[in-house]
DNA sequence: GATAAGAGGTTTATAAAGTTGACCACTGAC
DNA sequence: GTCAGTGGTCAACTTTATAAACCTCTTATC
């Protein structure tokens, strides 16, 4: 956190800018995995730049992961996806906070899908490991274990979608899960946004959980949209008053400082 | 509009970086009018920049009209509102959309105050302009007069804000409507993402109008709210529209150049 | 197999932008 | 009148970016 009223000016450099551009389309979807880009020549037109400095954004791209070049025929968008995301596209997803909302918005689709389903089809076995995962939760709450409620969470929302019997939703939302799983939105700022204990949360979940075992498709699939619904307004707001905060600071500094 | 997949990169110098941020910390009144900065050779420093080039931001903003120097004294924000804002000021909140919410916000409750005050306090002249007023509404909708729409919008709300008979409140309204009044917020994009053809809007300002008449404070606030919240949700729409419009462009963009 | 076009890869010279540092003039406090 | 701190100006140097030329690889065509 900054204690200054005035910033540093960022100094972007030409190939910075056109690597932000360039991932931001990577971020948007704009760009996919197997996209071949326009070649050298035309991007540098098209975006304004020298030849030598899009090659030094590309490199930096290609060093990340992202793009890959192939000598005499083009450069082509890396595979970023598969049976997980790679380590490009997480990194890339951490650094850009707007993807969060997106990622809620998918997810919020196919948790409540996966729920309905989890509470018609759940079979034995399934409800004794959802019932761990809400004991595990209840447990790492009374505990203030973070790492340990992070783990029980995505331990949870996995066995949900175990139980749903679905294949392609399980293969698809294991990409999901990786984000969760490494913490990438995970962090300080985001757990602080939410209600201050996270005891909502755990409520929530268990609401969840609850329902699936009751056999209640559409109680189940209206406690994950609450659930996600909850998490996104908090975030939200969590951004707003960050906002807020700095704005309120740099006012408060210009008063000490003398205006 | 651009029909390109990839822009043209900003190639901002460090003067454009300085101007943009002194002008974000002037639009977010954390640099009120009257301010000295700090001197050419610390702000330099500060911002990690060299003192030619800010001179030549500082050069810029004061031709602007958002800041005054004074040889062997110092650097000062200008006087930007009085009786109304300043021309500087108007053009500056013009170029930062982010300033119509909190224009928004500060409408609210001066206007939802100002209607209950009216419906309070509205005397037999007043009430007759409110009526002519409501009626020049009705009729500049019927004729698709946009001008004359935007001129009856101000003269309502102008009306309102005169029957409440609180002379501060009046003086503060007076450099809101100037905004109003330019068109600094009336302009394609924004009319174009309110409902379409802006027959709620004209409702909402009747049902503002009738209940000042009738005499009912709380109607009158209610209403007052009401009307401006519809204004956020369609501006809020509007531009979250524009940017899936933008991103959904350049996916198609790409499918059509082949991909 | 040879050729051509279009791709990525490298390097040099030049131009543009930015920084550093020195000095001048004005203002206000002492 | 002096001094410190302010804005104002300018030259020399450094860094960044651009333009242009050329090399190498790949693929399609004949």
């Amino acid at each position: 956190m900054s204690e200054q009223l005035f910033d540093p000016v960022d100094h972007d450099s030409v190939a910075d800018s056109v690597v932000a551009q360039i991932e931001d389309m990577l971020v948007a979807g704009i760009l996919k995995e197997g996209t071949r880009l326009p070649s050298e020549r035309n991007l540098a037109e098209l975006m304004d730049v020298s030849r030598p400095k899009l090659r030094e954004a590309l490199k930096r791209l290609e060093e990340a992961g992202l793009i890959v070049t192939r000598h005499g025929e083009g450069t082509f968008v890396a595979a970023l996806t598969g049976q997980a995301m790679s380590p490009a596209l997480i990194d890339l997803y951490a650094r850009h906070p707007v993807a969060f909302f997106d990622y809620l918005e998918y997810r919020r689709t196919q948790e409540a899908f996966a729920a309905r389903l989890a509470a018609e089809r759940a079979t034995a076995p399934d409800r004794e490991i959802i019932r761990a995962c809400m004991e595990r939760l209840r447990q790492t709450w009374v505990d203030a274990d973070d790492q340990g409620s992070r783990e029980a969470d995505a331990a949870f929302h996995s066995a949900v979608v175990d139980a749903s019997h679905n294949r392609t939703l399980i293969h698809m939302m294991g990409s999901i899960f990786q984000l969760t799983r490494q913490g990438v939105f995970y962090n300080r700022h985001f757990l602080q946004s939410i209600d201050g204990s996270g005891k909502l949360l755990v409520e929530q979940h268990l609401a969840i959980g609850e329902a699936i075992l009751a056999g209640e498709p559409e109680a189940a699939e209206a406690a994950a949209v609450a659930h996600i619904d909850f998490v996104e307004r908090s975030f939200r707001k969590g951004l707003q008053a960050h906002e807020r905060e700095t704005v309120a600071r740099k006012r408060s500094l210009l008063l000490r400082d003398g205006g």
